[in-house]
DNA sequence: TTGGCTGCAAAATATTTGCAGAACA
DNA sequence: TGTTCTGCAAATATTTTGCAGCCAA
């Protein structure tokens, strides 16, 4: 995440006491929180901080790649600090994200109909499943 | 979508007008219309419906697997009454969402410690592209 | 110093819920 | 006829925005 302080130096962001505290609350974190998860870390920090601080730094790490949105929650958007390829499975029961480090780009051939209407550029795997702590 | 008028029978549900109109509105559908894309439609029909019966309808269908929720578009829910296998793309330009209509299932191998950690029910491929409309 | 950021509050957007009356089966 | 659904309105949840004052650079 230290690349990250850099790009914000560069790109001209201010490196405020509350941004620090959500790049290091972020930092490695692998638990794909919501901005109100995030919120309440840094609340521990800076008692004062806002929502809108909150939003206002996620959308300045976007900017810069710090972090990327997760859509797999249909219920809210969620926040991932990994900037690798990689994918997500979900938790049916318990709704737990987890990593999945692999690269499946060249497996996935597209029909020739949808070639013909997009110039791909990227993707992303859902994955559905039941984690061992739900699986009484 | 006659499946679903005898689910929906089978299930107990009431076959209103107003739900009638939602199954035709979304039968062969391939827009991915958000409940206010469908709200709107019903309303030229119906021009009392509201809001609770759009959802209470995507709800029912919902349980009897006539629609399934699109999660590509962080924004809101959109659905999709193509309970086929496929996956998505969407124009990071205009947001406009496509089918893609395949099966990856036996391509995505999944990490030795994701499998260790979940027992795996299905997967979807969201794919990020630019449509030809939006080109240049 | 000063332009960008914070924090508060209000607004905007999306979805859900309570309930009285309507209507499907 | 009885149970479920509808429609209205209000509530809830999430995210965004306006703006005065503050502060990092």
């Amino acid at each position: 995440m230290k690349r990250i302080i850099e790009e914000y130096k560069a790109k001209g962001f201010r490196l405020t006491p509350q941004r620090i505290a959500v790049i290091e609350y972020l930092e490695g974190n692998t638990t794909h929180p919501t901005a109100e998860d995030i919120f309440i870390a840094i609340k521990k920090k800076h008692p004062t901080v806002s929502f809108a601080t909150v939003y206002n730094t996620i959308q300045a790490l976007k900017d810069v790649s710090g972090v990327t949105e997760v859509t797999i929650d249909p219920a809210r958007k969620r926040y991932d600090p990994n900037t690798k390829v990689h994918h997500h499975i979900v938790c049916v029961k318990c709704g737990r994200i987890g990593d999945v480090m692999a690269e499946y780009a060249n497996e996935l051939a597209l029909p020739k109909n949808v070639l013909k209407e997009f110039t791909v550029i990227g993707s992303h795997v859902d994955f559905y499943g039941v984690c061992r702590g739900c699986e009484n």
